[in-house]
Formats: C-alpha cells, sequence, structure tokens
DNA sequence: CCAATTGTTCAATAACTTTTGAACAAAGGA
DNA sequence: TCCTTTGTTCAAAAGTTATTGAACAATTGG
C-alpha cells in the first residue's frame, strides 16, 4: 500500500532537476499542477505514453520526491508534493510550471479535443 | 571567435532543467551566480572535473542557453545569461540557485582551502 | 467464480550521456 | 622561434535512462 517515497529533507535538488528535465515527466507534473488538490490515477496520463512506460516515469517522480502515491485499490492515487517542495526548494515548483506553461513545445494531456471532463 | 549560442526565445526549459540536473554543470553555474558579473575561464572550474570534462559540461550550459562563452585569446570567458533566462523563466534561476546554495552535497568551487583569489 | 480494470515487473534493447586519454590548435611570452 | 598556457576534438569505453512487449498481480463488479 504505502509505496517507498523519501521523506522531505532527501530530496535532491539536482535529482528533482534531473527529474523534471524529461518532457513526458514536466507534462504530467504540470497537469498534477492544473488540477491541484484532485489525485490523479495513472490512466489520465495515457496520451503521454504507454502505461509501462507511464509507470516508470510516474516511479522516477515519486521516488525523487516530486509526487505522492497512494494506492487505493486497484489505482494509484498521484498528487503533487507542493508541501514539501515548496520547503525544501522556495519558488522553484512555481517558476518550473509557469514557465511550462509558456511552453507550446511541451506534450500535454487532454490536448485530443473530447475533454469528457473525469 | 563566436561560439553558437541559441538565441533567448530557442531556450528550452526541459533541456535547461536536464542540464541543471547534473550536478558538476549545477556547481558550475553556483559559482558563476556567485561571481557575477565577472567572466570565469575553464580554469577556475577545474577542481570540479578534467579539463577534457569540463569542455564537455561547459559546451552543455552554452548549448542549452545557461551559459554564454566568449573566446578571448586562448581564453573563454564564461557569464551566466542572467538576462535571457530571467526573461524566459522568472524566478527560476534565482530559486535553482538559492536551492542549490543550502545544498551541503553538492560539489562546489574552491572548498580545498587556499583561495589565492584571482 | 470469472472477467475486466488498473497497474507492476522483468528482461531486452535502444538510445543517450558521461568520462577518459591522446592528439591537436591557437595565442602569447621569453 | 620555441615553449607554455588554455582549451578543443576525437574515438573509445563505461554508465545510465528510456522504451518495449509479455507476463503477472490485485481488486472489483457481474
Amino acid at each position: 500500500m504505502t509505496l517507498p517515497h523519501p521523506n522531505a529533507d532527501q530530496i535532491s535538488l539536482p535529482i528533482v532537476l534531473a527529474v523534471l528535465g524529461d518532457p513526458t515527466r514536466l507534462a504530467i507534473v504540470r497537469f498534477l499542477a492544473s488540477k491541484e488538490g484532485v489525485p490523479m490515477n495513472c490512466g489520465k496520463f495515457l496520451d503521454l505514453a504507454s502505461k509501462t512506460n507511464l509507470s516508470y516515469h510516474l516511479a522516477k517522480l515519486r521516488e525523487a520526491g516530486v509526487t505522492r502515491t497512494e494506492a487505493v485499490g486497484t489505482s494509484r492515487l498521484i498528487t503533487l508534493r507542493r508541501d514539501d517542495l515548496d520547503r525544501r526548494f522556495p519558488g522553484l515548483l512555481d517558476s518550473v510550471i509557469a514557465a511550462a506553461g509558456e511552453d507550446k513545445a511541451l506534450p500535454a494531456v487532454g490536448t485530443a479535443d473530447a475533454e469528457i471532463d473525469a
């Protein structure tokens, strides 16, 4: 049930930056930020990558301390660790998300029309 | 004389993040920021990596648009592209540098005693 | 119980990145 | 001119990360 997460003081700046330096993962974080508070399951990101590959990227985000993943039934509820990140690296997440928002070249979730809402 | 640099609007967020996600390069940027305005030559970073390896990392920083490198004689004068980065990604560089400043685990320039000044 | 849904693991491969040493080049001082 | 300083290039090796498909596991609804 409880997947391994670093605690706040173990979160490493270079690792966070490297993890955010991947366009797929940046798109995931951006989407999580846009729905802040609402936990997402992996399926929400299926237009970004294959199921297997998502599993890989979501594990990277979790292990870096960027996201928190809670297992609920067969689902995983994924949230941004904004509190911890803000405490550890003030302003970083906000500036990354703001910059990502401008970026037309970045992949995005739910770009393919049909926003059926969740 | 003029090495290839991206212009400001070509600077890509994921590439900048990935480039800053390397501890050696983060240490270089941190040092440049600490001496802002004073152009540094490659030799200043020799405690971070070998000459060859520095050449590689400094090229990555330049190609990503993080630094500007000017050839002067046999030296290269390296500066942070703070203006362009701030315009493109407001707050990002500052939060990265501030966070890097806290990080005891990061390599640093001039940690081995003998700050003979330059 | 069975089938569907949701996501993981594993091994393989592909693709990239980092590091190295040897050889080179350009500039400047003696 | 010759030597030193400063940095680059190149090819190779080492290491790391991303992507894939097949097989698996757990939960839930019928």
